[in-house]
DNA sequence: TAGATTGTTAATCGATTAACAATC
DNA sequence: TAGATTGTTAATCGATTAACAATC
């Protein structure tokens, strides 16, 4: 009996992307709770999403459900963990150690899905050498050496704006090939570095919303 | 001469409210460098969109261009700030004194944006009484007098999950009009609440992008 | 069995993009 | 003037939703 079709990351849609982290979550509370099985009618319940939307978003992740009965949860959390990559780790470094980025540091539940960061860095001498939630705080100086030595695929960016395009230069010279942005300005990827991911992370157009339509 | 149209702040969506906060970032800075007009192409140039969609999104705040000139700077800025509702002065609450939460008090730039946070609650006595970046921290038993006394219609949460409904509810019952939920828990409007809105803001979602896509 | 659920195929909806006249 | 830009109307694209057969 198959368990799982082949899936194409490709194939999943941005938005379909960004629901799944909430689905395997509710998933994993599932497993705790002792559940076996779960139906995709569930999961929508709990987001308050049509079930359409859910069985569409899940079978991207390649798993197969029983009719009438729902998907299995260990073989969910598998499928969703495989196809999310977050079933291996992800060689992170953090630059900016101000108030936002010692937030990240501390944020546990990124470690549980296979981010691991390694280390932060900073320019504030009063931080260099101090450790945060466990992890150490480097001179900026040291960065690159850090990332070429230790495989640093990842980074997360929470350095003030005008710093934030040089910094994004340096670490995709030093080989790292996706970059968590939090800063408010929008980084260029160098031409030609097609292989380099910049995502944005944006508070202000979530407030954005709650302001408008409230 | 007209200088702006009537708005519609429902007629407008999500994504495109979603985009307005980095145009007014660019074009107060395009005041700051000293430009008087912009033009939509601008924009779109430096936050890699098509002028088309720049243009499109611009007319939903009313703001009437010149062709082959751009926006008059000084207005679009009004225009983004008046239709964002974040030319006045918005009571907020933050819930949960925890990193994130304290890294939202110390996030300078949402003042800016009329975001008036007056107080933080939290459990932990450690904290009661402490203020983080000016902002005072009170028991969590005070909230519902404080909120009620302050005409506070707005709520950041950064509570742990498992107690984020009852705090959710709790809010709503005293008056708050919108929550802007950062934990992990979809949260629930309680029945007939609609004029109620509820946004969460979800980190782990573009971590999902990032290790997918990469 | 009856009924709930999956997964596929088709329809709908809404956002983005294109085309182009109007403008200065 | 020539050319860049706005704003409107139409076309396209892609995501969501609906319909329904298959399944247990």
């Amino acid at each position: 009996m198959k368990k799982f079709r082949t899936i194409d990351r490709r194939a999943a849609s941005t938005p379909t992307i960004r629901r799944l982290p909430a689905y395997l979550q509710i998933v994993r509370q599932a497993e705790l709770d002792g559940f076996v099985v779960i139906s995709g009618t569930m999961i929508a319940d709990e987001l308050e999403l049509e079930p359409i939307q859910v069985r569409k978003d899940l079978a991207v992740t390649g798993i197969i459900g029983k009719p009438r009965v729902g998907y299995i949860v260990k073989d969910l959390i598998a499928a969703l963990e495989n196809f999310l990559r977050w079933d291996c780790t992800h060689n992170a470094v953090l630059v900016g150690a101000g108030h936002l980025g010692t937030a990240l540091l501390g944020h546990t539940e990124f470690r549980k899905n296979g981010l691991n960061i390694m280390a932060a860095f900073d320019t504030d001498t009063n931080k260099i050498g101090n450790t945060f939630h466990g992890i150490a705080v480097y001179s900026i100086d040291e960065l690159e050496a850090f990332v070429q030595k230790n495989a640093v695929t990842m980074a997360i960016l929470t350095v003030p704006p005008h710093v934030a395009q040089d910094i994004c230069n340096r670490l995709i010279n030093d080989g790292v090939k996706s970059i968590w942005n939090f800063t408010s300005l929008k980084l260029k990827v160098p031409d030609g570095r097609s292989d380099v991911l910049i995502q944005k992370e944006d508070l202000s157009s979530g407030y954005a919303v709650l302001s408008v339509r409230a």
